[in-house]
RNA sequence: GGGUCUAUAGCCAAGUGGUAAGGCGUGGGACUGCAACUCCCUGAUGCGUUGGUUCAAAUCCGACUAGGCCCUCCA
């Protein structure tokens, strides 16, 4: 498989530490809030490679964690934790708030047909893991205690921006406006592993550690985790790009520094959703979430399909036209597929034809896109229904668009009856009657089709 | 200012040097009592602009233009 890895800016061949068990970390959410339909395209594609890899043969050892603790708007220990602010909005306490917002995300995962992870562990679990991570940095001289706080020393490391390409000399401090200079660092790149101090009080979870009683930062809950449960050798790390910077750059500096050797050797990063004005975010406070799209009366793996009509390495807009697009496309493509009759024998040559171009789709660094086209193809091709099902079902392990459904069981003597007596009604040419029949099937979600050989149906 | 990515029909979009996939929509047709469904036909002498390399460029190189994202909240 060749996939996109970050860190050389290259498209490149996978190969795993170990190809009975490829470990994949992928960042999860900060449970403050309802997912935005941004960033659960991200778990969408993380979803698509994690299956991708068992559809090639790769057997997938993944985590994920749940930010529940220590997301403070800035590092430079100025902002409120985010937490903190939902628990405040909400008059909840902070764990009530993780719980809830915890339970909305799985819920949406599911909705979209994502696989929960092998593994799921919230930042609160982890505590003793991170202490112990940040003793030895402390040991190695990779970090220093400064105003209450622990940071890290970024100055301790001449590749610490091996991630994006930034130069030192060029950042600019406050690129964005409210970032402040925290005067306890060394270092302006400083990150801070564990706080004690805090001009934010009022931060109801603390844990005893050797340097106070505190919480951890934001970054050293990922690395703890993943090393808790994935081990010193990670093969794939995934989040969105906007993570890249601060947030992989970081658990790169403090994985790498504690361990001692190269941490993960695949850094891939989905790209974002952005709506017409740009990037849909949050902390702007307006955002689109899966369940309003459902309200709306969109199909939920539309906007499923709509993502895996391009590339995950690319921007994709939202908006209602295009969304609106998917969703025509998607349900004939199901209807399209429901019409295929389950006959013949399966044509073993043909099966291992399509499906061999099937996983050189995919296996091009994620082309869902010419996947679909393939299945499109393979549609209008002259192949046997039984193998173009066959076919279909097994792709539908990687898309997972529900392609094909169980049939409903429904009173096949009823709808026969109902289509002699529309039969009738039409030859009496009393056509009121005929699609009072027609709309009261329609209701049952039973669709009626007048073809030159008769009446047909077709069950939603 | 630095970094990075993008630009292909009304819309989404594939394409990585050999002469523009696919889908949605539009229009036309078949079918129909009318529809819906389905099927057939239908669109870029053209890939942001402009130079260059080449027998050959959407694809490679340069310049320019426009836009997105990152530069300590983010998926």
């Amino acid at each position: 498989m060749k996939i996109f890895n970050t860190l050389t800016r290259e498209v490149e061949e996978f190969v795993p530490n170990d190809k009975n068990c490829v470990k994949m970390y992928t960042c999860g959410p900060t449970v403050y809030h309802y997912a935005h339909i941004g960033n659960l395209r991200t778990y969408i594609f993380e979803d698509i490679l994690e299956k991708t890899l068992n559809y090639l043969g790769y057997p997938v050892k993944r985590v994920m964690n749940i930010t529940d603790v220590g997301h403070l708007a800035s590092d430079s220990d100025s902002g409120e934790d985010k937490m903190l602010s939902g628990a405040k909005r909400e008059h909840k306490t902070v764990l009530e708030i993780a719980d809830f917002y915890t339970k909305a995300f799985q819920k949406d995962l599911e909705t979209l047909n994502i696989k929960w992870p092998e593994t799921v562990s919230k930042a609160t679990d982890n505590i003793e893991e991170y202490i112990k991570i940040i003793t030895k940095l402390l040991e190695d001289g990779y970090a220093y205690q400064s105003g209450g706080n622990v940071y890290f020393d970024t100055s301790k490391l001449t590749d610490y921006y091996k991630l994006t390409n930034h130069k030192v000399d060029e950042m600019v401090v406050g690129a964005r406006v409210g970032v402040e200079e925290d005067s306890a660092k060394k270092n302006q790149a400083d990150f801070a592993l564990w706080f004690t101090k805090s001009k934010f009080e009022s931060q109801e979870l603390k844990w005893d550690s050797p340097w106070g009683v505190g919480y951890p930062g934001w970054h050293i809950e990922c690395s703890g985790i993943s090393m808790k449960y994935l081990g010193e050798y990670l093969d794939i790390h995934c989040g969105g790009v906007d993570n890249i910077f601060p947030h992989h750059t970081n658990e790169i500096a403090q994985s790498e520094s504690y361990l001692g050797h190269k941490w993960c050797n695949y850094w891939i990063h989905g790209e974002h959703l952005n709506d017409a004005s740009g990037k849909m975010s949050k902390s702007k406070g307006d955002f689109l979430t899966l369940s309003l799209l459902q309200e709306k009366g969109y199909d939920a793996l539309a906007y499923r399909f709509m993502c895996l009509n391009t590339s995950y390495r690319k921007v994709l807009v939202f908006t209602y036209e295009s969304l609106e697009n998917a969703l025509n496309a998607y349900q004939k493509l199901k209807s399209k597929i429901k019409e295929i009759v389950n006959e013949g024998e399966i044509e073993e040559e043909k099966y291992q034809e399509y499906d061999q171009k099937f996983r050189e789709c995919i296996s091009d660094d994620l082309n869902t896109s010419n996947a679909i086209t393939l299945l499109y193809e393979l549609l209008k091709s002259d192949v046997d229904g039984a193998t173009k099902l066959k076919l279909i079902a097994s792709w539908d392990q990687v898309l997972s668009l529900n392609l094909i459904e169980e049939q409903r069981n429904i009173d096949t003597a009823f709808i026969e009856q109902k289509i002699v007596e529309r039969k009738e009604a039409k030859e009496n040419k009393d056509y009121l009657k005929a699609d009072a029949i027609r709309k009261e099937l329609e209701n049952l979600g039973i669709l009626l089709k007048d073809t030159r050989e008769g009446t047909t149906y077709v069950i939603k």
